[in-house]
RNA sequence: GGCCCCAUCGUCUAACGGUUAGGACAUCGGCCUCUCACGUCGGUAAUACGGGUUCAAAUCCCGUUGGGGUCACCA
């Protein structure tokens, strides 16, 4: 058997939508896990909303995931261009093609001619108004030359069309609920449905894997390929992904859900692709019980029979966790390497080699969800001016406070062994000394160390600042 | 509205005629503890409704209800 030929074909009019993101990953997944072909190919026939900027950041978001293709832009193939509009000439070809075998036709009628022609019926039958077909049975000698003019599908009265759905399994719709849909536009820009069959027919297309918001497209499409004397190739759509209450994720929904939307933002916002790839990946499609899975577990566990048909909502929560979860897996040194970059944005400029970024990585990266949170965290050890949170300086920096924090200042200035154990050491030696209890110095030795009332461990964050910025900010919390 | 699709805890899901209906996130409670997390132990929580078929139905069939998709010279 052949292996499989599969494609992502996004229309550059925006950024990587999160849905397509997924879409992308299941084709991407298929390839790899058969050993087929990974087809990129940019729909770019809408000329009102298609633009470079978008291809570029829809390629850049598909590098940044690893989401690698064997045929497209940037790497070529057998098959291309793989650009629809450098394509014209095929699907013109094709177009007369079938017309000249009577499948298609010339449709001279303007847009206002066919509204005017809906407005005329009593509005109940307004709604399911179709094509009346005004030139499906006229010939060459009616044409009107040098007129503009579309061209139609002359879809079968007609008999039923039935496919096989890898995920939803039957489905099947009667050929006169379809009308005769143009597929070529009066300026030759062919429409989504046709240059989408002839490019999968002329890339070898095996398995069309898409949204279900295309299954109502399918049928047209089989019928194109029928007429063409082309396989029909299998179809595996998979479910929406919906926001919590059940919207259409988008841009301007983001703010009111949380649910973001561009994969661009998922990495402003710090996430790791592969905890990307986890989160999209578990829309619709599962294996067992398990929840995290990295990308070779991805390729090897993915299936379509395992795929669901139920839309799924999104859960800001889950994908929170998902993504703390892969920072949790990764090494120190590359947790530290990634979140780097963050920190500028929250505030602080750190050297790459500045020695206290992998030890102060690490003491945030069991309690941050992304990166950028990490950055955030731990952007008090940066800082030469901390801001104390005014609230905790009001609950914790009693005067009395402020006295141990002068002692412990000075305890610190003695430590020999300035570690996490020697710190503690010192200072649970001076504690028992003295005759209290930790409780009683943390909170508001924390406040004075890093603004807040919560923070990584006391001696691990003393341990990092160290000495010399540690005894300075309890003095200055002290009042010193 | 027509057509198509979907329906298990709040959410994502497991189950592929026979299970005390399992897991994860969330939530609630315990443990750990210098705070916050992490970790760990446990609890609450679901087969939309109504009919069939069957010895047996979350699973198959029909209907109802609810939700989504789609009805362009967009994709």
């Amino acid at each position: 058997m052949d292996k499989p030929r599969v494609r992502f074909a996004p229309s550059p009019t925006g950024y990587l939508h999160i849905g397509s993101a997924r879409t992308a990953l299941f084709n991407w997944l298929w390839a790899r896990k058969t050993g087929g072909t990974f087809v990129l190919r940019i729909e770019d026939t809408d000329q009102g909303r298609s633009t470079e900027a978008s291809t570029k950041v829809i390629i850049d978001s598909l590098h940044w995931l690893g989401l690698d293709w064997d045929e497209g832009p940037e790497v070529g193939g057998p098959h291309g261009p793989y650009f629809q509009m450098q394509r014209l000439d095929l699907y013109a070809e094709y177009a007369n093609r079938l017309v000249s075998e009577g499948r298609a036709y010339r449709c001279y009628a303007t847009r206002e001619e066919i509204e005017a022609l809906r407005q005329k019926l009593p509005e109940k039958k307004r709604d399911g108004f179709v094509y009346p077909h005004l030139w499906r049975d006229k010939t060459e000698a009616d044409w009107i030359p040098g007129a503009p003019y579309v061209i139609r599908f002359k879809t079968p009265l007609t008999g039923t069309t039935e496919f096989v759905d890898r995920v939803y399994g039957a489905i099947k719709t009667q050929n006169s609920l379809i009308d005769d849909f143009v597929i070529i536009r009066s300026d030759g820009v062919p429409l989504y449905n046709f240059g989408a069959v002839v490019d999968d027919l002329t890339m070898g297309i095996t398995l069309v894997a898409r949204g279900s918001d295309h299954i109502i497209n399918t049928p047209k499409q089989i019928l194109m390929y029928q007429a063409l004397g082309a396989a029909v190739p299998e179809y595996a759509h998979m479910p929406m992904m919906l926001n919590p209450d059940g919207s259409k994720i988008s841009k301007r929904s983001s703010g009111q859900h949380g649910v973001d939307v561009a994969i661009e933002d998922y990495r402003l916002r710090g996430w790791v692709p592969d905890a990307v790839l986890n989160l999209v990946a578990r829309f619709g499609w599962s294996a067992g019980d398990q929840e995290l899975f990295t990308r070779a577990e991805l390729v090897e566990k993915f299936d379509w029979a395992q795929c669901g048909s139920v839309d799924g909502r999104f859960n800001v929560k889950k994908a929170l966790w998902i993504s703390g979860e892969h920072l949790k897996r990764l090494t120190d040194e590359d947790f530290a390497a990634r979140v780097h970059p963050f920190l500028a944005g929250a505030g602080v400029t750190v050297a790459a080699d500045d020695p206290r970024l992998l030890p102060a990585a690490r003491t945030v990266k069991t309690r941050s969800a992304r990166l950028i949170d990490a950055a955030e965290a731990m952007a008090f050890y940066f800082r030469d001016e901390i801001t104390l949170d005014p609230a905790a300086v009001e609950k914790f920096l009693t005067p009395e406070a402020k006295a141990n924090l002068r002692a412990m200042a000075d305890v610190l200035t003695g430590v020999a062994d300035f570690s996490d154990a020697g710190i503690g050491a010192a200072i649970e030696a001076w504690l028992a000394e003295r005759g209290f209890d930790i409780k009683t110095v943390a909170q508001p030795a924390r406040v004075a160390l890093t603004g807040r009332t919560a923070s990584p461990g006391l001696y691990e964050v003393i341990a990092v600042l160290g000495r010399e910025v540690s005894v300075r900010r309890l003095r200055a919390a002290a009042g010193e």
